[in-house]
DNA sequence: TAAAAAATTCATTGATCGTTGAATTTTATA
DNA sequence: TATAAAATTCAACGATCAATGAATTTTTTA
């Protein structure tokens, strides 16, 4: 039998995220993937065609099931709103609360996607690409429903403020450990669920000033 | 003489300065440099040591000149202020307002400069350790700013905030594009003027809801 | 202008890179 | 169980990588 018992298509997936979201595309080389996975190096070629397949698989397995969960919160917090329509509180906490249910775990694979996620996000060479291909399909229903919130909000308002939150929540994610060297153990970047209560209202604060009225 | 007027090692900073900021630290050789420069291969390592020597280089040359700015803003916002200090705002804008003085003018080189910052910032390789080399000292100054116009402050909540801030600051300076097809052209991201007169207030209006009062 | 120092070039080292064709083993199919 | 297909391994290709010691040119110094 395999070295562990998970599929080695699996592992490659798990090394390969968990590298680039360390090191970047161009800082992971298949041999260390292979190494991690305790795998041979050509089956990473074999199952991904070549290692740009393999990154965008990474991406991809995780983004499927982040945007179904964060469909779900989306419909959830519109039936449980009245008949005005959830508040933009709501909406944001619907965007960002399942980020908290799988990061908060110690499901560290999920981690490490959020952090690659972040790096790609800031990415001059991926950013543009990638996170629209991923992402953009739901974050538009996000927005559909903070236009209804906002009735009065200019649409290029809306969508700085979206960039905004995109921008923080990305820097937030990528754990790198600035916020606890600037505050100097005050905040500590691991701790999401200090970050995610601050977080909604901060940006929710700033959605309102922008778009309101 | 030379193939242009400019100094060898400035140009190889220039080159250096725009090739990370598009590719990365590990996306971009020394050969490519050289060549983009215009210079044999063997000068960037005599000048700067290594390939990390030249990086840290193009990092600092423009982090002093940013640096001093900035202070010189805060300084300023902190004289024209009345007795009772400079607003919230005020502080925000003193932080912000340098980066458009210096990204608006056609200076592509500082435009490289920030869409490097910008990922080095999200990056979990170099995110904690170098941001606060090349800024904390300055950023520690804005918070002491920040924690007299907000005297009722948990500091918990006010490195949380500046936190959010970066992060926005840093996806905007990045130049992704991704506002621009998530928008569908409403939203520009070169636009910086249009980028800074939102982020202000919204910055100002989280900084508010979580720390005031 | 002569000597010293700095800047630049040249040529090469050994290591690592992504990819691939062919051979082998394991699994699924019939 | 025989056969086809999928998965995995092996060995190697050519390309590119960062770095460096030695030689040469340019600039500065005295």
């Amino acid at each position: 039998m395999a070295p562990t018992k998970t599929k080695r298509k699996d592992r490659i997936l798990d090394a390969a995220e968990a590298l680039f979201a360390k090191h970047g595309f161009e800082g992971v080389s298949m041999r260390k993937v292979a190494e991690t996975a305790d795998v041979d190096l050509a089956l990473s070629s074999y199952h991904f065609g070549n290692k740009r397949g393999l990154f965008d698989a990474v991406l991809l397995r995780r983004a499927e099931v982040l945007n179904e969960t964060r469909l779900a919160a989306l419909e959830r917090c519109k039936t449980e709103a009245g008949e005005d329509g959830p508040t933009v509180e709501a909406i944001i906490n619907a965007f960002l609360e399942p980020l908290l249910a799988h990061g908060y775990q110690e499901d560290e694979g999920w981690r490490h996607y959020f952090e690659l996620v972040a790096q790609v996000n800031s990415s001059f060479e991926w950013g543009g690409q990638l996170m629209t291909k991923y992402f953009d399909p739901l974050v538009r229903k996000f927005m559909e429903a903070l236009k209804e919130a906002l009735p009065n909000a200019d649409p290029a308002d809306l969508y700085w403020c979206y960039h905004f939150l995109s921008g923080a929540l990305t820097l937030t994610f990528a754990h790198t450990g600035r916020i606890d060297q600037l505050s100097e153990g005050v905040a500590k970047s691991e701790d999401m669920v200090a970050a995610y209560e601050r977080m909604v209202p901060f940006v929710a604060a700033g959605f309102k000033r922008l778009c309101e009225k």
